[in-house]
DNA sequence: CTGAAAGCGCTTACAG
DNA sequence: CTGAAAGCGCTTACAG
């Protein structure tokens, strides 16, 4: 535990804390104010997480110490919060604050001597800038809030592990906000995230609620989306075609002989819908929709609902000769199940899911499925964010990363 | 977009913003400040992103605007966000903002008309405070970092959520960090996060830094550690005993009469380190321990990992007659695995993993596991930092949830 | 029960 | 290139 005794304060003497008074990290230093140089006494003192060993000498008092203050200038009693501020360091550095705050940010021209001496004495007395003075100060935060519909599916963990590599080294916290596919939810998330003046922002497709998209308007602050694409100018966005993939693998279906290819799907978000539309729209081209062969369901995508919705599936139209799956669990959860149910795949039925997630790969047979760029989502969506953070326009609005069917046994 | 003049201040002539001059909100109320009232010419406005339809009336301008101040009185050309603020709220409810703060915090005693006057206006004008202001003032924010190895286990992600439904009714946002099973990953996050004065803390295991540790002891701040349990009397945590967890599964095997039991792991973290000390002792006691059958992969741990690592072991211990994986996800990549690889479970081999993870329960054969309370550990977890934020001191400084073998057809 | 003053730790906007 | 003043939007610590 390393300590301090605040310059030019009183604090209340300390309950919390061993009673030890630790010489100034600033008179290690040789750099104390006027009243650490002389000696004062300390009423308390608090503790400095950020101050390196080295700048610690420890003075223990006699005995137990009698707080009064020697000190009665002060008009009245200030808080203090023992943190090493920028004043401090300024003070180590024998120059302003804001040439301090200056020095630090690199921002402007200061004295190349001065800046050294500047990070010299934040890097001795472990001084770590105050995120909520900084903020508040500048309007401005460091945050970036991403907004994704839950962490249970691996696509957005993916995504999100691709964003903080892309913003992290930049300086931006992320800060996850699962909204769990509820507009609802997300608006609360949004006036919540709003209020901490992000300085960037990272949202999952184009759904939400109109009170949602007027506060992200008004608030100006910089938003990309995730997932989809639009034709929207005015919109900033990185992902792939739902549809187009959607539709992609149906033609694969189709190409491979079948012709009663059912679609199974869950969650009924937005994107799942567009996928929909995909198998809609090639199958009817081809001249082989049967709305009958839909079945979806707004329950939570699963190993488990997979399995269920194979057995229903085949239970009403035994004719099935495909199953276009709208996410892998589900597909996964199928051919866990049809060895089970006596079903054979893919000879008596073709099995396709969509997203490539972990184990795929692994099943047997092994799962055709749609690969989706969701590394290349994150990745692209942080520089586009940067970009715009920056006050730069980037060149296209929106990037459509495409997708890349997987031909595997299942199908 | 919904617009305010901000009163009694000077701003930029709206470059950003469409040259539109709004009637203020405060104005709406009837409650505007008094230049506001006598018609003052405005700047410039700032959006408010908080500010609900109802409270707004436009009024337009009768052409382009050529700003200039009619109140020189300013010393100097101050800064302006644009927000709502609390003396906004007060202004209009007509007190304070000492009062209105306190009203809205529900602290102390304010008179119940005044407290519903000044929720009332903080309504009407769609304030929401500013938490960098707040944590200023207060030395404290309403953040909760939550520091977890990885999302791609599901694992952490079920606590994740327990923990969101903990705190968020309390007022608290939890802060996701993810740190790759780094030590040093994990000290930086604390560092950055200690910076914004956190209200608490949720860390996983006890495996970190000295420099970390210190930080956090120094720091003061409430911290409950995640999924382990520890004898140590000034430790809070909430977990069960990986180590008994472990003995648990190893002992299961050996009452279905296996001998030659191998353990395969990967990521090798502290706790399935804990696991393998588990199949140690257990192991010992009944006289068949044999380190030769440990296969230690300091590989991530996955599904595909868990078909080489099954093959690996029959490969060099062809007599193995059972093996423990210390997660699902590898256990299911063995179970997916051994139709290709032409072993039979649990006849020829019988396998147990660690976790039930999602699908585990529909694989074929069904996968005998441990069931952890990951939920529960969330729930009590969050609890429990609950009353430490409160300033109270929890019944007992660990729990110990215990876990749950869980046999199905793969053992 | 209510409020005026001061302060939290920074940065902005000026001025030199 | 450097700095004194003011301000960001709240709450604490007093005083009544």
């Amino acid at each position: 535990m390393t300590t301090k005794e605040p310059s030019k304060r009183r604090t209340d003497i300390g309950q919390r804390y061993p009673k030890r008074v630790l010489k100034s990290p600033l008179q290690s230093l040789g750099v104390g104010p006027a009243e650490s140089a002389q000696g004062t006494l300390f009423q308390g003192f608090h503790v400095l997480p950020q101050l390196p060993d080295s700048a610690i000498l420890n003075v223990l008092l006699p005995g137990p110490f009698s707080g009064k203050p020697l000190s009665t200038a002060l008009p009245r009693r200030p808080r203090a919060s023992g943190r090493t501020t920028l004043a401090d360091v300024a003070r180590a550095a024998s120059v302003s604050p804001i040439t301090a705050s200056r020095a630090l940010r690199g921002e402007r021209a200061v004295a190349p001597d001065l800046v050294e001496r500047v990070r010299q004495a934040a890097q001795t007395l472990g001084y770590v800038p105050d995120p909520a003075a900084r903020a508040l100060a500048s309007q401005r935060s460091t945050l970036v809030p991403v907004l994704v519909p839950l962490l249970s599916n691996a696509l957005f963990v993916d995504v999100l592990e691709a964003v903080h590599r892309g913003l992290a080294p930049h300086g931006y916290q992320i800060l996850i906000g699962v909204t769990h596919y509820d507009p609802q939810e997300e608006e609360k998330l949004l006036t919540s995230y709003l209020a901490m003046r992000p300085a960037g922002l990272l949202l999952t497709g184009f759904d939400r609620t109109d009170e949602a998209r007027q506060r992200l308007a008004a608030s100006g602050v910089p938003c990309v989306h995730l997932m989809e694409t639009t034709r929207a100018p005015d919109v900033y966005c990185v992902g792939f075609s739902q549809q187009d993939a959607g539709e992609r693998m149906v033609q694969h279906l189709l190409d491979r002989g079948h012709r009663r290819i059912a679609f199974a799907a869950a969650q009924l978000d937005p994107r799942t819908l567009q996928r929909a539309e995909g198998y809609r729209r090639c199958l009817r081209a081809a001249g082989c929709y049967d709305a009958g062969l839909e079945l979806l369901s707004s329950e939570a995508s699963s190993v488990r609902l997979g399995g269920e919705l194979l057995a229903q599936l085949l239970d009403k139209h035994p004719d099935i000769d495909a199953i276009f799956f709208c996410n892998d669990d589900l597909a996964q959860g199928a051919l866990l199940a049809a060895p089970r149910l006596g079903i054979r795949v893919p000879d008596q039925v073709a099995v396709a899911g969509f997203n490539d997630l972990a184990g795929s790969a692994e099943m047997l047979p092994s799962l055709t499925t749609v690969r989706t760029p969701r590394q290349a989502i994150g990745e692209e969506s942080a520089r586009m964010l940067l970009a715009l953070m920056r006050g730069e326009t980037p060149a296209r609005n929106c990037m459509d990363l495409g997708f890349e069917l997987t031909v595997r046994e299942s199908t």
